[in-house]
Order: C-alpha cells, then sequence, then structure tokens
DNA sequence: GACACTATATATCACAGTGATATAATAACG
DNA sequence: CGTTATTATATCACTGTGATATATAGTGTC
C-alpha cells in the first residue's frame, strides 16, 4: 500500500460535522472555506472517492434533480461509515514525508547569484505576512461568535486557527534571518577579498 | 499538468552539488542522509525518472560491473541538464497544497473522547521534542566542522538546519497549549454542568 | 448588447509521488 | 547459524494534483 486513503476520512468528517448530507460539490466547498489553510482536497480525487465509498457501504446516495443544471449526486454517511470515521480518529496521525522546495532550493542556492535568493525570500515573506493578517482576522471573528463559543468543538478549531498562525509566524522570522544571515556572508566574503584603501 | 516533477530537479541538485557521477541509489542515499528532514525521494520515483532524464539529454549514463551484484547505473549531469537546474533554481517556488492530518482530525475531534486526543497530542509533541534535539545536534556538529564555514553553501546550509528546528519549537509550542486549552475547557464544561456541593 | 467572469455540477485524464514487494548477493552481529 | 543491514535495480497498486471537458445561469462592466 502507499498509504492510506485520507480523503476518504476528509468526506466522511465533513458530511458528519455538516449534519446533514452533501454532493462532491458541497464537500469541496466545505474543504475550501473551512479548512483549506491545511487541508485541500479536489474534485479529481473526491468523485471516484464517493463512488468507492458508496460501493463499500459507507455512504449512502440520492440524486436530485436539477433543472437546467447536472444532477446532485447527495450522499449521507451510515452507520457503518460513522464507525469507520471515529475507528480512524483514534488511530494515531501517520508520518507524512516532507518537500519543502525552498529549502530545497537554498541548498542549491549558492550555484545562482545571492540577489535571486534574497528576492524569493522576500516574496515569500510577503506572502506568509498576508496570510498572518487573514488567519489573525479569522482567528478574531471567530473567538467573537458566541456560537462558536458554546460549540463542543471551540477548543479544537482555536487550535486549528492557532497552527496557521504560529505556521506563519515562524516563517515569517526566518524568512527575515535568512535574508540576514546572506547578507552578513556577504559582507563577510567581501572583506576577505577586496581589502578597502584604508585612510 | 498536474505539478511539475520535482524529483528531476532534487536529481539535478544532488548530482552537481556532490560534483561526481552517481547512481540511482547513491541519489536516494544523499537524500536520505542530507535533506530528509525537508526532502524526500524514493526509488519508486527515482528510477523512472532517471530514465526519462537519460532521454531527455539531460544526464548521460554509463554502466559500472559489479562482480556478484546488479550493474551500477551512474548518471552524470550534462550542460542542458546544469541549465536545466539553474533555469529552476531562479524561478519562484510554486504552492503546494498542504494536507496535516493533525489539524483535520482535531477538526472533528468533538467526536472522540477528550482523554484520546490529548494522548495523541502528547506523543506527537514527544516525538518533535526528540527531533529537535537531533537537529540541535546536527547544526552543533555542521558549525563546529570547518570546511562547513568555508563552503560558499554555508549561509544556505545553516538556514535549512535552522528552519528544521523552528518548526519543530513551533509545534511542541502549539502541541502544549493546545493540550492547556482542552484542559481548560474540560474544567469549563464540568463547572458549568455540575456544581459542586459547596462547603 | 457583447463579453468576461463566477457559480453550479459531474467526470476524466495524464502525471507526480508513495510504499510495498521482488530479486539476489555479501557482510556484520550476536 | 540465523537474522538483519547494505548494495542495487525494477515494478506495481495506489493516493493525490491540476487541467480540461461539458453545460447553464447569473453578475458585472465597458
Amino acid at each position: 500500500m502507499s498509504s492510506i486513503n485520507k480523503t476518504r476520512y476528509a468526506i466522511l468528517g465533513v458530511l458528519s460535522i455538516s449534519q446533514k448530507p452533501g454532493s462532491g460539490y458541497d464537500i469541496k466547498k466545505a474543504c475550501d472555506r473551512g479548512i483549506s489553510f491545511f487541508w485541500n482536497e479536489n474534485f479529481g480525487h473526491i468523485y471516484p472517492v464517493l463512488r468507492q465509498m458508496e460501493q463499500d457501504g459507507v455512504i449512502t446516495k440520492t440524486v436530485e434533480e436539477n433543472p437546467g443544471r447536472p444532477q446532485r449526486h447527495v450522499y449521507s454517511v451510515t452507520a457503518k461509515g460513522h464507525d469507520e470515521l471515529i475507528a480512524w480518529l483514534r488511530r494515531p496521525v501517520e508520518h507524512t514525508p516532507q518537500r519543502l522546495e525552498l529549502p530545497l532550493k537554498l541548498t542549491f542556492a549558492k550555484m545562482i547569484p545571492a540577489e535571486t535568493t534574497l528576492k524569493e525570500l522576500e516574496r515569500v515573506m510577503a506572502e506568509h505576512q498576508k496570510s498572518l493578517a487573514e488567519f489573525r482576522q479569522i482567528e478574531e471573528q471567530f473567538i467573537a461568535d458566541e456560537k462558536n463559543r458554546r460549540d463542543q468543538g471551540y477548543p479544537y478549531w482555536l487550535s486549528t486557527l492557532q497552527y496557521g498562525i504560529y505556521d506563519a509566524e515562524f516563517r515569517i522570522k526566518w524568512c527575515q534571518e535568512t535574508i540576514d544571515r546572506i547578507k552578513a556572508y556577504q559582507g563577510d566574503q567581501e572583506s576577505t577579498f577586496h581589502v578597502k584603501p584604508e585612510d
């Protein structure tokens, strides 16, 4: 096996927590709006997995007519599906191999001018700063809503938001320190090779 | 297209930076030993990609006999391959979709007992503490070696190590705060529903 | 009004990447 | 003396990504 199918559990979770049946399209929307900063799904996987899940009896399908639009294939979680979700939630998280392109590029960065790398780090840092501002705003709105504060999921959801915030913060700090380190090293190299005429 | 083939550039980078030809096995070893905390490769992808790269003329193959063992297919980077690597290094990093299982589970965690989630968070935190200790030791050894300090890659490599350290640190902090938040919320709930007999 | 873009909705395809397994010899460990 | 690790390539089933196809309705804008 390559690894277990996580899309399956994401679908079961999204359908369960919304407490109502939904289509593949609905599931994608829910992921994009609610959890996209740490979890992403796409149609290319959702649709085939939904078909497999129906075959396995973890969800059931009903078809809704949708005048002038494609039919809606609306899925509900079965008792078997609920059990499968709970069993997955109780299992330890699996280790997933990382592939971070920026550190990989830094590993080979001495092959290109430092200026190119510095510009890229500035760009990435600005992106993280933008996300950080968004996360903080989302968190503020989330805390302000009493409906959220009364939900049993409140401390868990707050932590997922906090994860995004800490992640962005550490990356910003790292980008800045990396920029400073590269510049400092450039300075060092210069002073080694070009001895300035001193007065 | 799904996304560009990163394995291709990892291979070009590893072969280029070692300044000598290498086999698929050598490339895997180099990845595992040097960059595995932010980049992972596996044979299932390396071997077919090497074949494709040879066809594209970015690497060339020579076969070494290896008595009592399979032949070694040893690859060297061509001028075309070098150009391709430099061109990739100069391009901005691509956004890659995240899939973090722990925050996903927290999103649905109200469906299982808090105790289960707390234990899992303790386990994950301990893992990160272990990695952090390792990263710090690797960094120390790296800085201590004068050969590293003299290399043009020094500031870049130091930053990749620092990335691992900051990443582990923020996750540990986040785990602890999440544990505390869940416990605090449990306390709140109890005091709401079970009014203790007061003296 | 023409044109572009967004939303609704499902489906498929090529490709990227993972992890298990097959094969097969040597070397080291206890 | 058996087990495990190392060297070395290769393949397979599967997971997951992003582009594209198809088709209609609404919304904004020049």
